[in-house]
DNA sequence: ATGGTTGGTGGACAGGTGTCCACCGTTTCA
DNA sequence: TGAAACGGTGGACACCTGTCCACCAACCAT
């Protein structure tokens, strides 16, 4: 290339530039197709690198799909984390973490379509490890809901059932939001999840109290 | 061939035939495999005719996926009414209904597993079919709810709302289903969603009576 | 200064892909 | 009875795929 582009750089900050650069080409590409429906000579093409530089960075195609899994979890955790550590532990995060996550698909749509997608696409490696990733999200809102005040009682099973059911919904209403453009549809989908997320510890919390 | 296999069959009997032969092919190979990373070859080789003769039946594979998602929701639309019309109305018929649903996962798995992969997969055509056949189950649950005795007061928009959590967590619980092969992991999935389903139900019921 | 390490290149390979064409034998129906 | 319609075949086409090899030039540590 003839601009300059700061040619002084580390040999392996190169390669983590590239790196990078594989990583973007490769969520930019699953827009339009299942990770194990992408071609490593149409991520090579984008990138600007020859198919065979691939390898340099990733062993496989599945290897790419954890590195990012890996991060893509690895900033949302942070954030809904960071939102939640701000909020008085008293009352439930649940909602203002809703408005991290939409604000999350916003700016980073890619990731989310591509999360949605692998959740329960072909490669059974990434599969897994989104499972996973999103079981460490449901304990930690089993967590909060146990230092909910009058929630002390529930079984463990309990509170993992009703998280579970918090998790679900909230994936759902990503999926949603990611496959509508007009921005009152997003309102409404918005509306509708803090709706349900409502419903969702009404019924928990009088769900002890309940013969049986 | 040299077995008999009763010859006498008229033309648009084995047309029928084959495209069952190609449907039940499909299914069969989407087990591993997005729809859109099919390949039309490998559907032939496996019904046992030319790559070519698929045309004489589908116009393309998006069509061969949108005949799937008619299929399969046909018979389960089907089966699902049965059992809510046996039921007294008085009663939501959602518990028996998750009874039928996993039956079904048991009998025809490869359904469910293109199901939930090409719900939010490749084909835009596809998954919007699969999504408007979800939403009319949605619609058929929020009427159940608007006959359930003590909850008339609701607004239609509420209604749809908790229908749509009920559709969510069946869909999520076919989807953990299908990665669960162990016995026991089976039933304690089936345990979990009936208790989800019975802290909305009761949700719903404490929600309008809440002040606001 | 030198030599190994490394990110990247180019070409080749064996194979797979969708789709088009001309053709064939049987069924259908007029 | 004859001709048209139809489901299916076989081969060819241009193209794309992952992966392997030898090679290169620059970087890094010695």
């Amino acid at each position: 290339m003839s601009t300059p582009e700061e040619p002084e750089l580390t040999r392996t900050e190169r390669k983590e530039r590239t790196r990078r650069a594989i990583l973007d080409a490769a969520l930019e590409l699953s827009e339009q197709g299942s990770l194990s429906a992408l071609s490593l000579r149409h991520v090579a093409r984008e990138v600007g690198i020859a198919p065979n530089a691939f390898y340099r960075h990733f062993a496989s195609a599945d290897e790419l799909g954890l590195a990012l899994v890996d991060e893509l979890f690895g900033t949302l955790r942070q954030l809904l984390s960071d939102v939640r550590s701000a909020r008085p532990i008293s009352d439930g995060a649940i909602v203002p973490s809703l408005g991290v996550l939409v604000d999350r698909v916003h700016t980073e749509r890619l990731q989310f379509v591509f999360l949605t997608r692998e959740r329960v696409g072909g490669s059974a490696a990434v599969r897994t490890a989104i499972r996973r990733e999103l079981e460490l999200f449901e304990a930690e809102i089993a967590l909060d809901f146990a230092r909910m005040p009058g929630a002390v009682q529930w079984s463990s099973e309990d509170l993992r059932v009703s998280a579970n059911l918090i998790v679900t919904a909230l994936v759902a209403a990503v999926e949603r939001l990611l496959y509508t453009q007009d921005r009152d549809g997003e309102q409404a989908i918005v509306a509708a999840t803090e709706k349900q997320l409502r419903m969702l510890t009404i019924g928990a919390r009088t769900w002890r109290s309940r013969p049986r």
